[in-house]
DNA sequence: ACTGTTAGGATACGACTGTATCCATTCGAA
DNA sequence: TTCGAATGGATACAGTCGTATCCTAACAGT
């Protein structure tokens, strides 16, 4: 088994045993070892696929980054054809929150990474940069909703999709802690979505 | 100086010394014998006045849970005399934001805080419980303020809290990355205001 | 068939962790 | 004045951490 190993292969289980830990027991439970151990392979495994503790950090880092923006462009994509506005963004903030366990299980690590980040500046600039693209594409679309007469013109679309964003988050952190289950975040979104577009249907009427 | 301490007193200085440690570096960066650097002790005085790690980090927490409490109240109390209902909604969610360097370094200890309690069950029991008051308190005001008239009617007073409390987080966590000013989670929250409560004057006007 | 690179097992190092123990003060109460 | 509790300095212990080193296989190219 020794010769010719797949490199990317070994560094992407190597990675989703390191998410698994810092999903379920925090990051601060992730080390070399119990990677190896999640892994099922010896410490030297680790060692030799990852320079460092910190590119392994980073790497799960970028992992969850990839997967979170995966989720919503599966999601806003295959809302994008048959769905009103409304439901284009119901389907974006639905795939922000967490609608599984999976999912569940990646905002639990994306938090953990997202507060080491807040101390750690390796971790900042491998993670708090490049957000705005998701934004930019929300407002793109509210602000062409606007010209549709779908939306208020009395609406900026800028805020309001950086308000929506920031609720999305504020109800995961609740839907994590308990607090709140998965449908009553959902419940606030649509209520907020409500307002913002009309009570209307999700799906667009048929043409007449 | 051995004999007869102020043994709450202690605890205090130690509490501090261990948030600001928490605030600036991390909860990871936080251990005994920082914390007796921090406060200017030996490690045995750590020990001494706390009998366990998890009763050092518990006080944190507690402590932390107290100042967010007293700062809310202090704004609150003092707005609800002599502003508008929506004057108080503003008081309370800019007392959530981090608003000056302090606040901010709580808040970010508050984020280490919250987030370990996810994956570490002795602090979830300390810190993921209280939290409710604040929500009970804002949808009786908000409730009072829609039979007053000053809320549309077709409002859902619990829904329009839980959503402010969730986007004030929501906001507070992108502030402490650094993709937010303060100012401009402040615009958000108002703009949201101003949707709920219509444009008005933050204070209430004369009575002729 | 030989050789050098690749892949990993085994082990060790120094630093750091929470906790425990031993011991010397110092003060209040008797 | 004596004694015992309160206070805290010094040190030790057993783990765990990231990292480094040593060594042995196994294969590819010659």
């Amino acid at each position: 088994m020794p010769r010719q190993v797949d490199h990317d292969e070994r560094r992407r289980q190597l990675t989703e045993a390191l998410l698994r830990i810092a999903s379920t027991r925090g990051l601060q439970a992730v080390s070399m070892r119990e990677i190896a151990a999640e892994a099922g392979v010896s410490l030297r495994v680790v060692q030799y696929y990852f320079t460092n503790k910190l590119a392994l950090l980073e790497s799960g880092f970028t992992e969850l980054g990839a997967r979170m923006d995966r989720r919503v462009k599966q999601r806003a994509g295959a809302a994008a054809g048959e769905l009103t506005p409304r439901g284009v963004f119901a389907a974006v903030l639905g795939a922000i929150l967490p609608f599984d366990e999976q999912s569940k299980l990646d905002s639990m690590a994306w938090t953990a990474y997202y507060t080491a980040a807040l101390t750690d500046p390796a971790l900042a600039a491998v993670g708090l940069t490049l957000p705005n693209a998701l934004e930019d594409f929300l407002t793109v679309r509210l602000t062409a909703a606007q010209q549709a007469g779908d939306v208020a013109s009395d609406r900026d679309p800028r805020t309001e999709v950086a308000t929506l964003l920031a609720l999305a988050n504020g109800l995961t952190a609740s839907v994590l802690g308990r607090q709140r289950s998965h449908e009553a975040a959902v419940a606030i979104i649509d209520y907020h979505l409500d307002r913002l577009f009309g009570p209307a249907a999700t799906r667009r009427p048929p043409p007449d």
